[in-house]
RNA sequence: GUCCCGUUCGUCUAGGGGUCUAGGACACCGCCCUUUCACGGCGGCAACACGGGUUCAAAUCCCGUACGGGACGCCA
């Protein structure tokens, strides 16, 4: 049999990271054990749909690369056929027509909060004839629950579940509207898309039993479930907006790389022994549903980039440097990507996030047009002078290395400054980058060559003499 | 309120009755390296929620308590 998962997102306009987790253990399962990995928009409710919220979910998948086997489906296309299979369930009277009024339904809500019963609705209708039926009321279309006994879910996650069946309700399928529910589409999709395994948050679980009622109505086949544990804020708590990026959006927009979010995210409630780093081939070979950890995971910024470091420094350079371009304030010029080609070993030591990235090599580009507080002190009398003896030095200097310069700038301070290289790179790293923080500055200023280096110097002497 | 699920270092986790004086990673602290900040290397701190069982033996099995989370819509 071929493994089918899904990824049946609704279109709120972002996509949630716990969301994209889903999606990722979804899309791994199906790559692990050859299946397909399907894509359906559960765009049932037309109130809040928006072409662009669908755009938002697809791009969220194209950039964490999880592609898909199919075209997206839309649930809200697919409303004949569940409207059939309601139709279907009520002719075998495994349903009916319920005609109570909000006001009833309110009543029967507020009895039941007063008696502590599990459910509310009294299932007035379900034995009455459709004769009773009043006039001028659309009635919604309701399953006939089991009224007794118990219910089994074996959950690859959560292990074998039972739920009393008196505390599941006669839910509704069929809107008063003739629209169907939630509950009734996703069944019967799963089914006709031939769906095998159903991985989803586990905020779902107890939606597991409704649905199954529909399965066994129809006598249909049920899916394997997996039920994720939810994804929580640093402090434990629900992840929501004051623990900052939920969307998969923001985390791209501060220069995380896909193949970090996907590593950071698989390790967040998986295991492959003590394995941390885990590029997504190895992911492929090794995901599971026997390792996943049955309690909720707390978000944790800083070992994401720790990864994102990571893979940063693993990354081929032209790649790193193409991929950080949005990041420049600057339009990145050729001069300026060769400079970064020549310094990234340094530049990729120093950079967790592609933002970092642009900061660190934003002195490749063009030449300070101000100096922050560390760099305005090493460019005091003392620095000044420094700087007008280094440019003699370097104008000497036949052949520009990293080397070459260390050595020059080491005898200059033998003969100026007590041998203290400190007092030398400083304030050049000043004139240079505009920081008193940047990548090994001999190399830097070998990389930006003679003229550069010196034309910063002295413009630097200018701003402060 | 009813039902369901969970609980190992600050965080993510390893652990399937003896090999656990509980391992790894991130974070944190210290030392080394060093022209800055970083990187790196070495070392350190730090956990089985609590109470009862079962057993020769329990982080591992059972029960209870506490605390967290989830679900109870004509939302998905």
């Amino acid at each position: 049999m071929t493994v089918v998962t899904r990824f049946p997102p609704s279109p709120t306009g972002f996509m949630h990271i716990g969301n994209a987790r889903t999606a990722l253990f979804n899309w791994l399962y199906a790559k692990n054990t050859g299946g397909k990995f399907l894509v359906r928009i559960e765009d049932t409710d037309r109130e809040r749909y928006s072409e662009e919220a669908v755009q938002v979910i697809l791009n969220g998948l194209e950039w964490l690369e999880l592609d898909y086997d199919n075209e997206p489906e839309s649930q809200f296309a697919n409303r004949r056929r569940h409207i059939d299979i309601a139709n279907e369930l009520l002719a075998k009277g495994m349903a009916y027509k319920c005609y109570c009024t909000p006001e009833e339904l309110d009543a029967m809500r507020e009895k039941a909060k007063a008696e502590g019963l599990p459910t509310y609705y009294d299932r007035r209708w379900r034995d009455k004839d459709d004769s009773d039926a009043p006039a001028g009321v659309d009635p919604v279309i309701r399953i006939k629950a089991p009224l007794d006994g118990s219910m089994i879910v074996e959950d690859e996650v959560q292990g074998k579940v039972e739920v009393q069946n008196k505390q599941l309700d006669d839910f509704i399928i069929l809107r008063s509207d003739g629209t169907p529910t939630y509950m009734l589409a996703v069944v019967v999709d799963d089914h006709d898309m031939g769906v095998t395994h159903v991985i989803r948050g586990d905020d779902h679980l107890n939606n597991t039993f409704r649905q199954n009622v529909v399965y066994d109505a129809m006598g249909w086949d049920k899916p394997t479930y997996a039920h994720l544990p939810l994804i929580h804020g640093p402090d434990g708590s629900k992840f929501s907006k004051r623990h900052g990026a939920q969307s998969v959006e923001e985390y791209r927009e501060m220069g995380y790389l896909p193949e970090a979010m996907r590593n950071y995210l698989l390790r967040l409630g998986w295991s492959h022994g003590d394995d941390e780093i885990i590029p997504t081939d190895k992911a492929v070979e090794w995901f599971n549903l026997d390792h996943i950890q049955k309690s909720p995971a707390n978000f944790d910024f800083a070992k994401l980039e720790n990864l994102n470091a990571h893979y940063i420094a693993e990354m081929e350079a032209n790649a790193l440097i193409d991929s950080a371009r949005p990041f420049f304030d600057e339009e990145l010029t050729n001069i300026a990507s060769q400079r970064m080609l020549e310094g990234i070993g340094e530049l990729k030591k120093r950079s967790k996030t592609l933002l970092q990235f642009a900061e660190e090599a934003a002195f490749y580009i063009k030449a300070p047009d101000s100096y922050n507080e560390g760099a305005q002190k090493n460019l005091d009398t003392d620095g000044l002078e420094v700087l007008e003896k280094i440019i003699p030095v370097l104008e000497g200097l036949s052949d520009v290395t990293p080397d070459s310069v260390m050595d020059a700038c080491k005898t200059l301070a033998g003969e100026i400054r007590d041998g203290k290289l400190g007092k030398i790179g400083m304030p050049l790293r000043a004139a240079l980058t505009g920081s008193d923080k940047s990548p090994a500055i001999f190399e830097a200023a070998a990389i930006l060559g003679k003229d550069e280096s010196i034309a910063r110097i002295q413009k630097a002497i200018q701003a402060f003499k």
